[in-house]
DNA sequence: TCCACTGGGTTCGATGAATGAACCGACCAT
DNA sequence: ATGGTCGGTTCATTCATCGAACCCAGTGGA
């Protein structure tokens, strides 16, 4: 979308929010920071994003305050992108998209399954555990590898994907 | 977004999901179509969309089963754009957006209240009632106007949509 | 010292979408 | 015949995206 500048007379709050997270590849990172995803050039080679269009999503989320940008080692300085609370609240919109996605788009098998850490029980379609009858937070909330997942993938970030993982919970690629 | 070719290499629910609603305009013609709009002029008077743009994305979303286009007179023939079922289960998708936007955006007044009409209870992140610990179907929410909307609006749509109505309403402009 | 390499970008030309205005055709109403 | 409405399509211009190439600081090895 146009930066900032559109959806003019729209004051809806929807419209605002599709300012900030309404961008082709936008929700897509936010998604990946949800799966653990911090660095550059894990973004880079798991959306197959284009590098400009890379950095100018970061730039727009961080100033929008849905993602920090913070020093995670100095020499040679390297930066990380980390989700705020603010951006954390985004976990209904990513989940329920995902959720559509797999219910009303023909041969979509499930990719990953998402699953109340405490209890083991999948998440049910508002986000609740309903075996605890509660809501649960992205922290608690534990992502498994699906039917739909390719077991070999090329990429580092898809194969550090590949086992079970709290979500928000840093992915180490080659740092080890 | 590129109509369906990209986000080639992402299989995940989500992005397939976002190849769909993510195009610029596309989540604003389905939140009108849940407030009762119906009709070509109507989106086009309510959202200040591009004629050609709005033409793409019924069309678009017409084959994604999203919407329907039936016709409801003949001589002149005129025809409508309603959510399927597909459609529908876009809901929680939208209200967490709108929730978010809501929350998380500086400055924004609450325009419109969703509440489940049965208990009077606003709607949480997912769409569900908080109170009755159920999901709500969006035929079930009541939209009440809220402290941010204009009073006076100049286009006809926002004027229907003043007073209190249930989601998917078919919306009465001149047609009286 | 020189060299190659890595991470995190920026710059560039080509392509493709969005925009707003104008146009169009079917169908009324007078 | 004239004018108006509805639901589009066409057009030129502007803007965003794409992919490849380039850049630069720091680091590690010979």
């Amino acid at each position: 979308m146009a930066l900032g500048k559109d959806y003019a007379t729209q004051q809806c709050s929807i419209a605002r929010a599709l300012e900030v997270v309404g961008e082709r590849w936008t929700l897509l990172v936010v998604r990946d920071a949800f799966y653990g995803v911090r660095r550059y050039s894990d973004f880079l080679s798991h959306l197959g994003i284009p590098r400009a269009v890379l950095a100018t999503r970061l730039q727009a989320l961080t100033e929008a305050g849905v993602l920090v940008r913070r020093r995670y080692q100095e020499s040679p300085p390297r930066d990380e992108y980390v989700l705020t609370g603010s951006g954390r609240a985004l976990w209904p919109t990513v989940r329920s998209l995902g959720l559509w996605g797999r219910e009303h788009l023909p041969g979509t098998l499930p990719m990953r399954i998402f699953v109340h850490a405490a209890c083991g029980t999948e998440l049910g379609a508002f986000g609740q555990c309903p075996a605890c009858w509660t809501g649960v937070d992205p922290e608690d909330v534990e992502m498994r590898p699906g039917p739909g997942l390719d077991p070999d993938p090329a990429d580092p970030v898809s194969r550090a994907l590949l086992v079970p993982r709290r979500l928000l919970q840093p992915l180490e690629t080659d740092r080890v």
